[in-house]
RNA sequence: GGGGUCGUAGUUCAGUUGGUUAGAACGCCGGCCUGUCACGCCGGAGGUCGCGAGUUCGAGUCUCGUCGGCCCCGCCA
């Protein structure tokens, strides 16, 4: 038969089972391994539901056989044939279609394939470089596919729940204005207005309160953004974002909302979640955990033992106190275990992140030992133990710093310790909500005052009179959702009421008239009757990443780019011609 | 911009102190094979050791530079 005439399929190559035994099908697939006896031969026949196992026994049919001797790795096969139950003691419990098989007697080769650069069914993993040029049979070996598989689900599953609590998608521009805070702005010339740009958006951010104040009430949209930043493992210049605004809401009626949508995300993906989920402040978060999206799957919390300390001998840890710094310290879980060079890497680990040194005490049955326990009296160690809430067998490690530097350096340890100490589980999904964020962030190079978040995320109500006297210690509306210590999302209540807004942009060193001539749009919007509104953004290739179980943030793109921003499939970006330049008037000086 | 790490056959990797003709597995090609499913057996092809300099009698191996992949800092919500 001519391979141009249309196979039907019947059944897929996954759903095969004992009970289709005596059914006649045809199925279509790829070819995956061939097992060439001579006289039979099997092919695994692929497709993405499943493995059957096709028979072609010259006995049934000649010419199929015949065919089958020229089928190659990843030919598309077309066969129709009967259902049979394996003969006994050949059946595969390793495949789910194991207990049967099709007995061909018509096969058509629908198409031939070149031999793949890399085996498609091998266990091993080609180089990332290769299997993102070739992104398209990387995707045919299967976890990838199936990845993309569950975030098309999932995606399709929050527009379901987002539209039965009363949601309406919009689409807002890919073509907009740059924005001069937050990250670098992916530009693109106008043709029709030489010289003048516009920049791919970094999210809907302001088109999504003027859709609340056009009265729209709930808006959601699953979207691009772009960010031209350098790459990490959990970021993108291009990545998805579920984002969300709503009017006439506050912090607690946005976590409800969400914490709906996550657990519908995640019953889809098959694992049960607890909500509410728990809310921690900022200042807790940081206090605590040395980090704004704490891991809290394990223990090893940071502790304050700057009083103990302070009543010691032990003058460099003393001389940081004196000049206004902090001693924190971490009881390690076992750590009194560890060897002189895990502790000296340790303490290198430590300065890599900014600390001057790391002090450190074993807490063992026999007592404390440390070089420097002769610093402390029984009764300031036993006091910092408490506080540490070290137990035997434990490490207690110390950095003296500013609080910025000793929080956010132990922050880092903890974590690579419970890595290392193999304290983190990962069958676990930790969620917590971190609020009351600054309002403002000191940017010591700018000497200016910059928005934590932006600049139209509202400040606590009580706290707006600090605007006159100690800007930094107000709190915003502000919250992110972190997993497992990843930041999810994040969002905020903004700010609706005008003379408001004007303190904000006060305190950013912003006149009236630069926040008119970047952001006049919005606040002209702000005062026709904007409604009290907030909203949230999910950052979708993250959350998947998680719940999929991956590394990378790659494994659930379909066509990611590398850590330089290249594209190996496509590779962009690329020259492009200089009449196309001409036309946008722009003129190339590499220098 | 900086730090780390890797780059050897189509793929995944090994390659000793710098020393003869650079290996293995899988894949590929040819042959044989009727119950395999990591099929088996026999035979074969396949290498710019990322690239460029340098040191050396001699470099996959040492040095410097450079390009690329990955991880991280800076940057980025």
């Amino acid at each position: 038969m001519s391979h141009s005439e249309s196979i039907r399929r019947t059944r897929n190559c996954g759903e095969l089972r004992a009970g289709h035994v005596g059914e006649t099908v045809t199925l279509v697939g790829w070819a995956r391994k061939r097992r060439d006896h001579g006289g039979l031969v099997f092919v695994d026949l692929w497709d993405r539901h499943g493995i059957t196992q096709i028979v072609l026994n010259p006995e049934i049919d000649a010419s199929a056989h015949e065919l089958a001797h020229s089928v190659r790795a990843e030919f598309v096969l077309g066969v129709k044939g009967a259902v049979r139950a394996r003969p006994e003691g050949t059946a595969n419990a390793k495949m789910s279609t194991g207990d049967v098989e099709v007995y061909v007697d018509k096969a058509w080769i629908l198409n031939t394939s070149k031999t793949p650069p890399f085996v498609i069914e091998a266990d091993e993993t080609p180089n990332e470089s290769v299997r993102l040029k070739y992104r398209y049979l990387d995707m045919r070996r299967g976890p990838l596919l199936n990845n993309l598989i569950l975030r098309g689900k999932i995606t399709t599953a929050v527009r379901v729940y987002l539209e039965t609590q009363g949601f309406t998608e919009v689409e807002t521009p890919m073509l907009t204005r740059s924005t001069p805070e937050g990250a670098r702005d992916f530009l693109v010339p106008s043709r029709l207005t030489p010289g003048a740009w516009f920049a791919l958006p970094q999210s809907p951010q302001l088109f999504k309160q003027l859709l609340m104040v056009a009265g729209l009430d709930r808006y959601y949209q699953i979207t691009k953004c772009f960010r031209d930043e350098d790459l990490r493992a959990d970021r993108q210049p291009e990545f998805t974002q579920i984002d969300m605004e709503m009017s006439f809401i506050d912090e607690a009626m946005v976590r409800e909302i969400c914490e709906g949508m996550i657990a519908r995300i995640f019953e889809l993906a098959g694992k049960k979640i607890q909500t509410p989920f728990p809310i921690m402040t900022y200042a807790d978060a940081m206090e605590k955990y040395g980090s704004d999206k704490p891991d809290i799957r394990f223990g090893l919390k940071i502790s304050d033992v700057s009083g103990p300390v302070d009543k010691s001998e032990f003058k460099a840890l003393k001389e940081t106190l004196d000049s206004g710094g902090t001693v924190r310290a971490v009881a390690v879980t076992g750590g009194a275990a560890f060897s002189r060079k895990e502790i000296d890497d340790l303490i290198e680990e430590a300065k890599t992140h900014g600390a001057k040194g790391l002090a450190w005490i074993k807490v063992t049955a026999e007592g404390y030992q440390s070089s420097i326990t002769k610093f402390f009296s029984k009764e300031i160690l036993d006091e910092i133990s408490a506080i540490a809430e070290a137990k035997v067998g434990d490490l207690l490690i110390f950095v003296a710093d500013s609080k910025k530097v000793a929080l956010d350096c132990l922050g880092r340890l903890r974590l690579s310790l419970a890595r290392k100490l193999g304290m983190i589980d990962d069958s676990k999904f930790a969620f917590t909500w971190v609020a009351e964020f600054p309002l403002l962030d000191y940017d010591a190079e700018e000497k200016r005052y910059v928005a934590m978040h932006h600049p139209f995320t509202a400040p606590v109500a009580e706290d707006v009179p600090l605007f006159d006297t100690d800007p930094l210690k107000i709190r915003a509306r502000a919250y992110d959702l972190a997993l497992n210590g990843v930041e999810i999302g994040g969002g905020s209540i903004r700010i609706h009421d005008r003379s408001v807004q004007n303190r904000m942009f006060a305190a950013l060193g912003m006149s009236d008239e630069e926040a008119r001539g970047k952001f006049g749009f919005l606040l002209d919007a702000l005062e026709f009757g904007a409604p009290p509104h907030g909203g949230i953004a999910f950052g979708l290739d993250r959350l998947m990443t998680i719940i999929s179980g991956c590394e990378s943030i790659r494994d659930v793109i379909a066509f990611p780019k590398t850590q330089k921003g290249f594209c190996p499939l496509t590779e962009a970006p690329a020259e492009v011609d200089q009449k196309q330049l001409r036309e946008l008037g722009l003129k190339k000086d590499l220098r």
